[in-house]
DNA sequence: AGCTCATGTGAACGGCTTTTACATGAGCCG
DNA sequence: CGGCTCATGTAAAAGCCGTTCACATGAGCT
């Protein structure tokens, strides 16, 4: 009974009678502070106060845990996702640069799940339901640039909305990946994350023939080509 | 002795001779075999013909055969991002977007650095001569944005080079860590993660007020606005 | 009440990391 | 050449982890 920690939870008897979620929520607990790669299967269950065989009960092995938490931190940011993008509201270049945000925060402020989805060396094609989950997440991005594409300029070749998206997520998966998280990687910066990663979408755009100076929405106005007024990096000197 | 493999090499005494660079060379092979959490000191002494103890009179622990890795990993980035770059022959953008490519192919082609460099999970500040080795891969990126930013077009604001740096590093490694190993992480895509990167930040280079699709090298000829002609992501239908 | 099956336990195996005391022999010094 | 010394390697052991298996428990159904 050595593993038996009583850690100010209630009394149990001989089952737990919630393990799989009191499992999961020591893993990422432990993943948040250890990496994916401290985390131990023997420590969770230690966590939640049984036996180290115990787990074996609801995931096949510590790759299945993992993958677990992979695919339910999809699925919170699919929705945080979702929800920053509104369905382009106000208007659909800020709707998108909220986008970007909520992706850094994501990162940020769930590192156990970040680290989970995109940094545990799972094969993605081993899980087909961790793979469709991390798709739908995916899919957010592929609208909201199907929508940013579709207002592009006239007078311009319109940018393929798939290209768009991959582009917008390796920036940010870039950006989070090596500046993103506090602790890990941390590099001196002479922005934030966030601004870094704000600007370069916004170059980006305006690399597409976007005004990104001003928020239509969905009138696209005058036509004085992009680059004769201040960049989105602030001041010039 | 079952450890003992006589796996072709040269037979030995009681003294190895060269353990430490045997350790190196078996721990990349397990690397880019297992990935950097698959990868066990014990398989690596095994590998290397000694017992499990040996690797401990070369390196403290096994996080330090890692970050021995990961710095060799950096040096030679840097000789092949340095090579790529050529200082900027023959002219600035083709040599960037050749710097832009060796990126690609370093992470492709030497995945098991790569990972150790980028996904080992490994504080960078604990190792002072490894974030050192980092930074200075990184500065020849940082070169290069350097010599680019002083061709940005005359009339605009110049864009901080050290931001330029970062943005490309960030898209750089998020293509690459998303799309690059063929193995790992595959995901369905339209187009090659080379052909992605490049548009990628053609179109960025382009948002910055850069006319890519010339090469004057140092000459700014003409005024035409960009955007006027066929996009860097081939034939608009 | 009794049965059954999901869930948890204990013990055990093999492997890994790391430490410690000991063995070997390469290189140096006289 | 002979002997010393110290870097380098070995053996053994402790402690941890993942995983499996036979067995125990008791929740829920009939």
């Amino acid at each position: 009974m050595s593993w038996r920690k009583d850690q100010g939870r209630a009394e149990r008897g001989y089952h737990h009678g919630n393990l799989k979620e009191a499992l999961l929520q020591a893993a990422l607990d432990l993943i948040s502070k250890k990496g994916p790669a401290g985390f131990t299967f023997a420590d969770a269950a230690r966590m939640a106060g049984v036996s180290p065989a115990a787990p074996y009960r609801h995931f096949r092995d510590r790759d299945e845990l993992i993958a677990s938490i992979a695919q339910r931190g999809f699925e919170q940011f699919e929705s945080l996702l979702t929800q920053a993008w509104d369905d382009g509201r106000p208007d659909t270049v800020t709707a998108f640069e909220r986008v970007g945000k909520a992706y850094l925060a994501f990162a940020r402020e769930e590192p156990a799940f970040y680290s989970a989805m995109f940094e545990s060396g799972l094969p993605p094609d081993a899980n087909p339901t961790l793979m469709a989950a991390s798709e739908r997440a995916f899919a957010i991005i592929r609208a909201a640039a199907e929508r940013l594409a579709a207002l592009a300029p006239p007078g311009m070749p319109r940018p393929p909305a798939m290209m768009m998206a991959l582009h917008i997520w390796s920036m940010s998966h870039g950006v989070a990946s090596l500046f993103g998280r506090g602790d890990a990687a941390r590099r001196k910066l002479p922005m934030s994350p966030e601004e870094l990663l704000e600007a370069e979408v916004l170059i980006y755009l305006r690399g597409l023939g976007f005004r990104t100076d001003q928020r239509p929405g969905t009138a696209a106005a005058d036509d004085k080509p992009a680059g004769e007024k201040a960049g989105p990096w602030g001041k010039p000197k």
